[in-house]
DNA sequence: ACCTCTTTAAGAATAATTCTTATTTACATA
DNA sequence: TATGTAAATAAGAATTATTCTTAAAGAGGT
């Protein structure tokens, strides 16, 4: 019951196709690799790279933030993560794969997955297919989280 | 007819309701801030700080960068342009206020606005409602576009 | 024309990310 | 199971993007 929602894949299952993944892109298991994904793919935010360095050297002391940034990077060219568009200098990451939208809270800046099957079924508009090849359409819903809007409430009435 | 497409708002427009919106807010009308922002309504790309400070520079050979970064800034606060959301490092700005769709080409990095009616006017999954408060939703489509598709074309059959 | 507060230019500083290099490690092969 | 080799890592330097500091210039009210 604690696990992430997550679709219906298992963090084992993601980790398995991860490593799979990984032997057929000539990458070595490293146990950065390993750890840095595990860390990505357990998250229920949308971390920076900063973020997942500082829960990692917990269990990898060592572990240098290069690292994380690099194996991000790697990762990402291998479409085994992507990098979250935003409007903030800090690149943001996520292991989740699959066709989702984002929701983000202007003022926390907290980043929610969410589904929308009605919207991806939806054709783009004519002028958009002449454009030339799309490889996907995403929507993302700004505005101001539920527990944002009660605490700028409580600071109004300071 | 050199005129930029841009809904049927006119540059002559865009600026007294700049100049307007920059009275009522107080900000004073600086040779330098009606320069940046002509500049970014008239361009027809969606360009960063340092592109827009680069063609500045042509008429004004002393705007410093810092300026223009924050002076977008200071823009951006008061909603007279956006941030556009990317992947990439570098910010990118608009000052097209009203709302639009973007469609990104993955290979040059450039931006083109559409509009999407039909989806403007389809209303969010329940959940996302109970979530917080909607301020905008917007789509992003990412692909190769025709240019940059011939592009590699040639490549492959070299 | 003058006063006051805001804005600017220049360069220093900071933040985010990437590069360089020596060392370590994965893993293919003996 | 040991060993060679290319790939990956840690550490710190370097780069890139952006913001801050300060003195001088300018906007707009009087």
């Amino acid at each position: 019951m604690s696990e992430k929602k997550r679709g219906n894949t298992s963090l084992q299952q993601m980790m398995e196709s991860f490593e799979e993944a990984c032997r057929s892109a000539d990458l070595k298991l490293t146990h950065q690799r390993l750890e840095i994904y595990r860390e990505l793919a357990t998250a229920t935010d949308h971390p920076c790279a900063e973020t997942l360095h500082r829960r990692l050297l917990k269990h990898m002391p060592t572990l240098s933030l290069d690292t994380v940034y690099r194996t991000l990077a790697t990762f990402a060219q291998h479409h085994l993560v992507k990098k979250v568009q935003t409007v903030d200098s800090q690149a943001r990451f996520e292991a989740e794969m699959s066709q989702h939208h984002h929701v983000i809270c202007d003022s926390c800046k907290e980043i929610m997955d969410f589904q929308w099957g009605s919207f991806d079924a939806f054709s783009v508009p004519g002028d958009i297919e002449q454009w030339g090849s799309i490889t996907n359409k995403n929507v993302t819903i700004h505005g101001t989280c539920r527990k944002c809007q009660a605490t700028q409430q409580e600071v109004k009435q300071t």
